[in-house]
Formats: structure tokens, C-alpha cells, sequence
DNA sequence: TTTATATAGAATCAATTTAGTCCTATATGT
DNA sequence: ACATATAGGACTAAATTGATTCTATATAAA
């Protein structure tokens, strides 16, 4: 199935703890320890989210990063793009002339339609969600897609 | 975003094709020809597709590959759980054990969750909805303002 | 029976991607 | 000044992926 990279991963827990002292300045260093990866990973994962314009950086003895905006304005949707870029489900359902049959290819759109939703799903997932362990309850505020499974399928 | 690998893509795109005459049998050359991918690839993701039981082999002189079942008993779920494994979004929301902090993450659930919505619409996809003609860049002769009455999600 | 065809399966190789580290430059507070 | 802490890039090592090649086996037809 579908894989997301690890540095990703380790984004949103970043983001997520962040996330629960919005106004906080966390050096990279704290932030290593608190999710529990080596420094210069999280320190690499920073800038990137901080070049990203997700993470504000101030620089200098008692430095570090805060989130740019508050935790709700910021959905996981952006942590991935700005960690892995835009790919999408296919790499052929991104951009053309990347595979040689595209035109006879009956698959391609329904890719494109699938990755849509997964997208409108992420796009609605804010950190403030994430960041609650609330593992029992659904965040049903906003679902755009999955909502309406089938489900009539082969077991 | 979440990539499917390319063999995987291509496997859909064989089986999207095999769909269209369900109890033919196509050898892995014509298949390969018929989609545009090397021979040796083809005929990879073929035997894999074989021994998951999605397809049915001939060996010999006039062999080839037919498909196990009707096209829409046989899921996209299916195909990629086939040629992929079983991975999830992300590594650590699959095994326990993986991540040190596996505890303190409020971000593991929430994986799981989009994980698991994202499997039930797989799983709702079929191969009878894949291999007829979606509404990218093609040349397609339907009437536009379609769309597929049945399907659900990303509509 | 012999021959041509075609899959089974494993092993292999090259290329790409990813994870992780390190180094230098720069900015800021004490 | 000095200590702290990020910016940015280069770099290495490991894992994954894509694609190929080889031998063995099964079947249809000559
Ligand atoms: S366009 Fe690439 S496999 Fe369909
Ligand atoms: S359990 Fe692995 S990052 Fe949360």
C-alpha cells in the first residue's frame, strides 16, 4: 500500500506537539528529544517546514521554531506537500508524457480521482485533530472524501 | 504524496486490460505489447498476480494468463495488496514495535484511521470500474457531463 | 518422440530514493 | 567577545525499486 516516507512521518508528531503550545518557541534540539529522533534529523525536517512557511525560525541563543499559524489553520495536507512534494498516487496521474501508452491507458484518470480524494481528506485533517489522542472519536467535522465506501467488494 | 510503485500501476493497467475480455487468455508478451511495458516487467508482475491467485496460468504452447474471477470480484485493493504488500500509510501505524515512542504518539491513530478509509475505497473499486474509460485526456467518445452513477468518493 | 512455445521461480544488477550526518555561514542574546 | 541556535548545502550509507537473465517445467503441435 500507499507509503509515506519516514521524515514525514516524524513531520506531523512534530507538528502535532507544536502544536499544543501554539505560541511556543521549541529549539530543534527539544523537539529531537520530545518525539524521540536523532537532533539533526528533526533539525532537517525543521528547515525544510520552516522554508515551507509552516514553521517560523528565529535564530540566535534562544531560538528555535513556532508554528506560523494556528494549529486548525494548518492541515496535514501541507506538512506533506512541503516534506514530500506533490506526488501523487501514480506518477503518471501528476504530470503527462511520463509513460508511454497515457493515451490508452484506462487507469490513469481513475488514479487522478482517487488521489483527488485522498487529498480533499488530508486537506481537511488540521493539526488541532492530529493532535488529540483521541483515538476513539472520528474528527467528523469535515470528511470530504472516504465518507461513502462502497464497500460491496470482494471480501 | 503517497506513491504507488510503477510495477504496481502497471499490474492495474494489465488487469484493467485483461478485464475488457474476461475469459480470454493473453500471453505475457501480447500483454506486455498491449500496455507498453518490457517483456521481462510484464511478465514479472504476471507471475507475482499468478500466485496471489488473481490470476489463473496455462503453461505450454498457447499458454498465458487469464483472469481468476469476473472483473468486478476482483479489487484494486486486491492488486496492490498483491504487488505491494500490505504496507500501510505509514510503517509504524502497520507492526507494533517499530517506533520508540510509539506511546507518546497522538499521530499513530490518526494514520490508522485515514489508512483504513482509504483501504475500504480500494476495495470498493473494481476492475469492471476501472477498465472503462474515465474522462482524462483521451480520446473518448462519451457524452460529456457523465459520470459514473455508482461510484463513490471523489464525485 | 521431438520441437517450439510459454510460464515458474530464483538470482542478479543497476539506478534511484531515502535516511541520516556533517560542515560552514549567519544571526541573536548575554 | 562568546555561546547558542538556525540556514543551507554537501556528503555518505542503506534500502528500495526497476529491470534483466538464467534454468526448469509444462503443453501443443509437427
Ligand atoms: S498513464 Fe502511466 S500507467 Fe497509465
Ligand atoms: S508510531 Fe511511529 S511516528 Fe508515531
Amino acid at each position: 500500500m500507499f507509503r509515506l516516507s519516514r521524515l514525514t512521518d516524524y513531520g506531523t508528531v512534530i507538528m502535532a506537539h507544536m502544536a499544543r503550545e501554539p505560541g511556543r518557541v521549541y529549539s530543534a534540539a527539544e523537539l529531537a528529544g520530545a518525539v524521540g529522533v536523532a537532533a539533526p534529523t528533526a533539525s532537517k525536517i525543521l528547515k525544510t517546514l520552516a522554508r515551507k512557511a509552516l514553521l517560523h525560525s528565529l535564530r540566535g541563543a534562544h531560538g528555535g521554531y513556532l508554528l506560523a499559524r494556528p494549529p486548525r489553520e494548518i492541515s496535514i495536507a501541507q506538512v506533506i506537500d512541503a516534506l514530500e512534494g506533490p506526488l501523487g498516487v501514480t506518477e503518471c496521474s501528476v504530470a503527462a508524457g511520463l509513460c508511454p501508452q497515457e493515451n490508452a491507458c484506462a487507469v490513469r484518470s481513475h488514479w487522478q480521482r482517487i488521489d483527488w480524494a485522498l487529498r480533499q481528506t488530508l486537506a481537511g485533517l488540521t493539526l488541532e485533530d492530529m493532535m488529540q489522542p483521541g483515538s476513539a472519536g472520528m474528527p467528523d467535522r469535515r470528511r470530504p472524501g472516504h465518507d461513502r465506501p462502497r464497500s460491496d467488494g470482494p471480501g
